[in-house]
RNA sequence: GGCCCGUUGGUCAAGUGGCCUAAGACUCCGGCCUCUCACGCCGGCAACAGCGGUUCGAAUCCGCUACGGGUCACCA
């Protein structure tokens, strides 16, 4: 048994299992020509952050363009920053903003797939399986250096202006021979596994990220850390078996991570996998006084998904911002193609930004009442409820009511040639449906200054008298020019510009009048539908409440 | 500071040497549409970071400068 071997076995005196026993175990994938197996791998340190949810999108764009798989692993490796219920809440963060995972943990508590365990605390024995290995060829060794000595190190470093790492000369349990090393062991000292890196800092390699394009950079000669003092692997490390094992095609993930790119490619090579193709993500930013900064989940409410479940954005609006600042051509996709299934758009990495978008409400915004004005009546109200039963529970008892009553009230403009864009999220549903619902209706009823309230209640004594319910918008337009002339208005809005001192006003006053009185608003949707869906005794009564007001 | 990456209107962006007197979208401002608002339509404001080079010709290629971003952990 050679020295290594030796040492080997001191380290992981219970780790039988060897890589070729894994291989085995997960196998090749059997999919078509081109799929492309994708991932996301987020840690369960905090809630469900937009940048996570934008590059898990990617993926699944990614992989449904390609008949390919997209998973989710957990990368619960740092068990000091791991927040209680984190993993939870980013699944159903992905699942209640429609994104569908095909493997590992598709939903709180559901795992499914062969290639698991899908939690990196649970794959401890593969981690090292390969470690041992690594160190039975003399790839990599453990290393004893405390946290004191590295920070001596590194102050050393800095000094004399040279790279800060674990490399080279500062290596120190590099050097150490193999004996040495195995006494220490033996001894039981804690120690951490570095990787022997074989790289210098002369060499420059290259590689083609699928989004950023070539980029050409020093190799790594840093002996970075595979197994951590606890026995659980470093992202690197875990990255290179896990990837492996799933068969993972393509690594699509945040660009922070382009810096480590020669380490990852480092540790393929020594392990002897194939390399995954990478594509980096730019991160949506944010402004700041003037400069751009990645979006923070400290100081930007939008940073995390709960924002817009909270503000009721229906997760298609969410999608469909977001795939505009993916691909931008989806925007011109989705105007030629406006009920098409977003999946069947050609979605591209290539056609990606390489620098980061900064987010936008106001786009975001229009998406969104874009989105809500194509859904019909019974869907409004459906998704209406399920935002009020968890966030204005009152507002969704008082919706319940009278199913019926509130789908019509949705329903008014809507559902025709040109339906309404005037609902961005759910939360401005309850102002903007409040006249129609008695315990919301705020009794407001100011007239613009150029009515004169003693004519405000004469055009309504007037129109309580030719007021028939069961006109229909043009009939009721009719209705109202027609009482029009005998209090001074004129019925005809170009009339009235051509000689303005003719008359009082024009009919759209008139109008005006009957919808403050009826609504308390100045400006609403089609007045004859509000009419017809408050019903004959509601409008009477408000009628002659506002009557009263202005005769007073 | 070292190493990477980026920079087209306020924002998202198209553009890969001549089709660019630079597309489209959002925002904003006008106008039109037999009542208001919203929608829609028409129109408007507004950009190739700077400087040098290569070329008959540059937003597009090269270099430098400036600015911005990322990264340098037993965190991901």
């Amino acid at each position: 048994m050679s020295i290594y071997a030796q040492l080997a076995q001191a380290m992981f005196p219970n780790i039988d299992k060897t890589p070729a026993y894994y291989e085995e175990l997960y196998p090749e994938r059997q999919l078509k020509e081109g799929a492309r197996v994708v991932r996301i791998a987020p840690s369960p340190t905090g809630y469900l952050h937009l940048g996570t949810f934008f590059t898990s999108m990617v993926n699944r764009m990614t992989a449904s363009a390609s008949d390919g798989v997209f998973f989710f692993r957990l990368e619960d490796t740092d068990k000091k920053r791991e927040v209680e219920g984190g993993a939870d809440d980013i699944l159903k963060g992905m699942n209640d903003f429609g994104l569908t995972i095909d493997e590992g943990f598709v939903a709180p508590g559901v795992v499914k797939g062969d290639y698991g365990p899908y939690q990196q605390s649970c794959r401890a024995e593969i981690y090292q399986a390969y470690v041992k290995c690594l160190v039975e060829q003399n790839l990599a060794y453990p290393c004893f250096c405390s946290e004191e000595q590295r920070q001596a190190a590194r102050e050393l470093q800095e000094q004399k202006k040279d790279r800060t790492g674990y490399y080279g000369e500062y290596a120190i349990c590099r050097t150490l021979t193999p004996e040495e090393t195995l006494a220490k062991v033996e001894a039981g000292q804690p120690y951490v596994v570095r990787l022997r890196s074989m790289g210098s800092e002369q060499n420059r390699i290259k590689y083609d990220d699928m989004i950023k394009g070539t980029i050409e950079m020093p190799e790594n000669d840093e002996d970075i850390v595979l197994l951590k003092s606890d026995g659980i692997p470093t992202y690197h490390f875990a990255h290179a078996i896990d990837d492996h094992l799933m068969h993972t095609t393509h690594v699509i993930r945040g660009d922070e991570w382009i810096s480590s790119v020669p380490k990852h490619i480092q540790l393929f090579k020594v392990l002897g996998f194939k390399q995954p193709k990478y594509a980096h993500v730019s991160p949506i930013m944010v402004e700041e006084n003037g400069n751009k900064r990645k979006l923070s989940k400290r100081k930007d409410p939008q940073a995390a998904m709960h924002f817009y479940a909270q503000q009721g954005y229906p997760a298609d609006s969410v999608l469909e911002y977001l795939l505009t600042i993916a691909n931008s051509d989806f925007e011109d996709w989705r105007r030629a193609n406006p009920t098409a299934d977003r999946m069947s758009f050609k979605f591209n990495l290539k056609k990606m930004s390489v620098s980061g978008a900064l987010f936008d409400l106001d786009k975001l915004n229009d998406v969104s009442k874009t989105v809500i004005a194509r859904m019909d009546a019974e869907t409004v109200t459906q998704r209406v409820i399920a935002w009020a039963e968890e966030y204005a529970p009152e507002f969704a008892t008082l919706l319940k009511r009278d199913m019926a009553y509130t789908t019509g009230v949705f329903a008014i403009d809507r559902g025709n040639a040109k339906p309404r864009k005037d609902i961005g999220k759910w939360n401005e549903v309850q102002d903007y449906v409040s006249y129609f619902f008695p315990e919301l209706y705020n009794n407001d009823l100011e007239l613009p200054e150029t009515i004169a309230p003693a004519d405000a209640a004469a055009i309504l004594r007037a129109y309580t008298t030719v007021y028939d319910p069961a006109q229909d918008k043009d009939a009721w337009f009719t209705t109202v020019k027609s009482i029009c002339a005998d209090l001074g208005f004129s019925p005809d809005v170009k009339a009235y510009k051509a000689d303005p001192t003719a008359f009082k006003g024009h009919v759209g006053d008139v109008s005006t009048v009957i919808r403050i009185a009826i609504t308390g608003r100045r400006n609403t949707p089609d007045l004859c539908s509000i009419m017809q869906q408050l019903g004959v005794e509601t409008v009477m009564q408000r009628l002659h409440t506002a009557i009263e007001t202005w005769e007073n």
